[in-house]
RNA sequence: GCCCCGAUAGUGUAGCGGCCGAUCAUUCAGGCCUGUCGAGCCUGGGACUCGGGUUCAAAUCCCGGUCGGGGCGCCA
């Protein structure tokens, strides 16, 4: 139907060379404003919007555009006239056009009507909110998060590796395991690419990194947990301590903030979003030095118990004070640790592990991994945990495995915190939670 | 899983025993308007989550269901 018509033009590459000249463009029809005599359309494409002006001396056939409904996706071709009236600097007179999709009445969310939506309506209708500017410049924001982070990990010389979604244990026990039918066996969706990344450690291919969903049946109903998330997992081999995990954690952090900076700048204004680099080496908060700061606060956190939500949230107030809003806890108890954590040899009630906390809210938890099979099955024991389901994972520590080390960063999490979110499920299109499943 | 709160036109809300034949905005329909850009103005249409109960009377109070929001635990 538009066979003989000349390419669609980018509102972008409308420039003053085409004053004067025919353009043809397409895009949704934002709003109409009639004013009697004169008309002025709206049409919106991924960049902004233009302006279509219609007056009442063209045909009638031109000025049946005024009645195509809102948010119909529209063709025309027209003149552009320079006016400096307009925001843009010109105006298209269309001389044809043509509905390609028609929108039904009434929009089931409005794109721009001055009223707002329940967060449920909005993710009813996703298709709809995502029209909004600034709800698709979150995702904007997402995608440069990644680049950011496949940039810096490549520069470390880490290697993106894609594990398998599809498992028959998991890393944690299974209580949070989606369950799922593969080929009339049981299987799991991963929670974790855990396990796979460190048989990795024992291959050569030891210094990897992967972004990629993790799936968890958690019964949690907060504004940060999601059943399906996009981790940001690294292992890295041969390493002497767990300094240089989390060395290699914040360089990638801070370098992401940086490249918001240069490569987001339209979208953090429009977010009108402020984002601070931190400088590194970040702090390095061990467990006990954060009961401490809490109990400054008086918040008694338990010796050898996990801090909970409130004390997380203070301890993050707390060092927001002075100045830091990426900090890292270490040395939590051993107790409250999975299996592969290393305990430490000179005192065993804590871990070489950490959290990495942003913004008052965990984004990352790793550590240095245990590389000794016999302690490794001695953990698993003590957690309940049958060696003998985890054989695929045991055996690659049986024949020459490096000490290593990792972690799991949330990458909607962080999204979410950088953007100044309420609600995780915002920096998700299309989140997946204990009650939504659709779309 | 536990706790708290909520559910009123397409959307967002006000009302919280009789004044409700339910408010306002937006949307939708129709009309006026030749420079709008959150256009303006006029007219009209459109709703009390479901099932029980209390009461002379229920959108409003009680019980249960369903759905949603938030918190906790847990976590990324």
């Amino acid at each position: 139907m538009l066979g003989d018509w000349p390419p669609f033009r980018p509102l972008s590459e409308i420039g003053e060379a085409d004053h004067g000249k025919e353009v043809a463009v397409a895009g949704w029809l934002e709003d109409v404003r009639d004013l009697g005599g004169i008309a002025f359309l709206i049409l919106r494409q991924r960049e902004g919007t233009l302006q279509v002006t219609v007056k009442s001396d063209q045909s009638a056939e031109v000025r049946a555009l005024t009645g195509v409904s809102r948010e119909s996706v529209v063709a025309l071709r027209g003149t552009v006239q320079a006016n400096e009236k307009v925001r843009n600097g010109f105006e298209i007179i269309p001389e044809a056009y043509e509905v390609l999709s028609e929108a039904a009445k009434p929009l089931p969310l409005g794109v721009v009507d001055k009223v707002g939506a329940a967060m449920d309506t909005r993710l009813d209708n996703r298709f709809l909110d995502l029209r909004k500017e600034e709800v698709r410049a979150v995702f904007h924001l997402k995608s440069h998060v990644g680049s950011a982070l496949r940039e810096y990990m490549t520069s470390k010389g880490f290697v993106e590796t894609h594990t398998p979604k599809v498992i028959s244990a998991g890393a944690e026990g299974g209580a949070t395991l989606f369950r799922v039918d593969y080929f009339e066996k049981p299987a799991y969706l991963a929670q974790s690419p855990q396990l796979y990344k460190q048989i990795l450690m024992a291959t050569g291919l030891d210094r990897i990194y992967e972004l990629a969903p993790a799936f968890r049946a958690e019964l949690s109903d907060t504004v940060r947990h999601i059943a399906e998330f996009l981790s940001f997992d690294a292992e890295m081999a041969y390493i002497r301590s767990q300094e240089e995990v989390l060395q290699v954690l914040e360089g990638a952090v801070a370098y992401t903030l940086a490249f918001l900076q240069d490569h987001a700048s339209e979208q953090l204004a429009l977010l009108n979003l402020d984002l601070a680099v931190p400088d590194v080496p970040v702090p390095r908060v061990t467990y006990q030095r954060a009961r401490e700061v809490l109990a400054g606060e008086g918040i008694e956190v338990p010796d050898g118990e996990d801090l909970d939500t409130g004390a997380e949230k203070a301890l993050g107030e707390a060092m927001a004070r002075e100045g830091h809003d990426l900090f890292f806890v270490v040395e939590y108890p051993s107790a409250i640790k999975p299996f592969y954590i290393m305990v430490k040899d000179d005192d065993p009630e804590f871990s070489h592990s950490f959290d990495l906390e942003y913004r008052g809210d965990e984004m990352a938890s790793g550590g240095q991994r245990e590389h000794r099979v016999d302690r490794i099955e001695t953990r698993m024991r003590r957690q309940g945990l049958d060696p003998g389901d985890f054989e695929f994972y045991l055996k690659a520590f049986r024949y020459g495995m490096p000490p290593h080390g990792g972690w799991g960063f949330g990458l909607d999490r962080f999204v979410w915190k950088v953007a100044g979110l309420g609600n995780v499920r915002e920096a998700i299109l299309f989140p997946r939670d204990r009650g939504r499943l659709i779309p």
